[in-house]
DNA sequence: CAGTGGTCTAGACCACTTT
DNA sequence: AAGTGGTCTAGACCACTGA
């Protein structure tokens, strides 16, 4: 049960919301599930179970249990199959394409990058990295910085950042090339949400030389913060991306 | 009446549904509101009748009308108010700020920007246009060519492209700064999509002038195809955007 | 106060998948 | 055939707006 008086009762378990006043019983049972997912009780891949047995479970009708999933199947953070069953969504390669990862060749067919890693440290983390990350000054972040190649062309050169208490340890393995299964997999963290800011800049040497190009040539840079269910910013990237035969993808309704 | 048996059959009204079969009632409910859009019966700003008034004019519950109502607010067709009413969507300038303009100053306030028209014609189109509106080669278009500026600074150079077929006359007068509006207003055509393409390049010698800059300096490159209600291509327009006080703000979840 | 959208419930039946 | 999500209905009540 989440509540006992599910009618105009302004949410005793959660006080951060008396404000506004009212917050609808789906939307506890939504929050509940996120928790469950957060909480690694319910980890990408899992079968939920049916619509009718949580219902029963938490004390609610089927209809609003429904609605929760419904605004979870939204966010992308479940996936529903008719006859089958409810499923807690998976960083797999199919989904990263759909949804992170939007620089596309002019052909227009998604391809998936491979990853080469030039270079990984821990050190304390700078200014951008503290505003980006919303940690405190002096705390320690995990850099890595790789080539990201389609078709076998260098057309990323990227420097991650990771909270060192939130990634212990990470650069000490093999980096893998799908960086958000492996979050999840080894850390438990799944990214739910990443905001972008894009800029057109101008290559540096160094970044020239990586990429084959030269100095001075015209690149798209592109700063991620990325999210976990939870809302915590728990990465940092900056991308330069050529674009001379590839674009950026976006739409909007 | 949408159809006498709601249940199981293949619409007989919509024969490009069969292969797949069903078309549920409430998306049959939806297309036939987003019709009543697009041949004007409900202009933006129109208030529409309640749902239950809805749902006994097409003989379906109140439920399924909500249902699909749901679905064009989620597309920001329709926007709701509690207490009010159901609206068609406007392009006002909150909206056109918060859905279609993603280039924001570095401080994060969004502002809207002015236009300058700089040239305007109606030409045979290019074969760049052709492909981008989805128009037979040999057709007409109206080139419309600004600049935007933000806080006083001209930060855009923009190309735009319209279909003389759609938007007959639009060189003659004064092009105004909200087109999405004046599209609206004075063609009826409601922009309702938008697919982007970005690039990094760096500005001729001519869009650099115009922006203050030098000749070589980065820009973004932003193309857009906007869609109308109906799916039609309607507007082709290729911005150059100075991006070093500015960036292209995007988000996924 | 009446009218609107928003939430919640309960139950029936359909479409799809698996056994 | 059984179990899942998907659709549709009907009715009750809540939250919000405006006269």
């Amino acid at each position: 049960m989440i509540s006992d008086k599910p009618e105009s009762c302004p949410d005793a378990t959660n006080p951060a919301v008396a404000p506004v006043g009212f917050r609808p019983l789906y939307r506890q049972v939504k929050d509940a599930f996120i928790k469950r997912m957060a909480d690694g009780l319910w980890p990408p891949g899992f079968l939920l179970p049916s619509e009718s047995v949580l219902a029963g479970e938490i004390g609610v009708s089927q209809g609003t249990v429904r609605k929760a999933l419904d605004e979870l199947a939204a966010e992308n953070l479940v996936v529903r199959q008719q006859g089958k069953g409810t499923f807690v969504a998976q960083h797999d390669e199919k989904r990263i394409l759909f949804q992170f990862f939007k620089l596309v060749r002019d052909d227009g067919i998604p391809r998936f990058p491979e990853s080469q890693v030039l270079a990984a440290e821990v050190a304390e983390a700078s200014a951008a990295e503290c505003a980006g990350l919303d940690i405190e000054p002096g705390a320690r972040v995990a850099r890595v910085r790789r080539v990201r190649f389609i078709d076998g062309d260098p057309l990323i050169v990227e420097t991650l950042s990771l909270p060192d208490a939130i990634f212990p340890g990470i650069t000490e393995g093999e980096v893998p090339n799908s960086l958000y299964a492996y979050y999840s997999s080894r850390y438990g963290v799944t990214i739910a949400f990443a905001r972008e800011k894009l800029k057109a800049i101008v290559l540096s040497p160094e970044d020239a030389a990586i990429l084959g190009r030269p100095a001075g040539h015209p690149a798209l840079q592109v700063s991620r913060v990325a999210l976990a269910l939870d809302g915590r910013a728990v990465e940092w990237r900056v991308s330069l991306c050529l674009t001379d035969d590839a674009h950026y993808s976006a739409s909007m309704r």
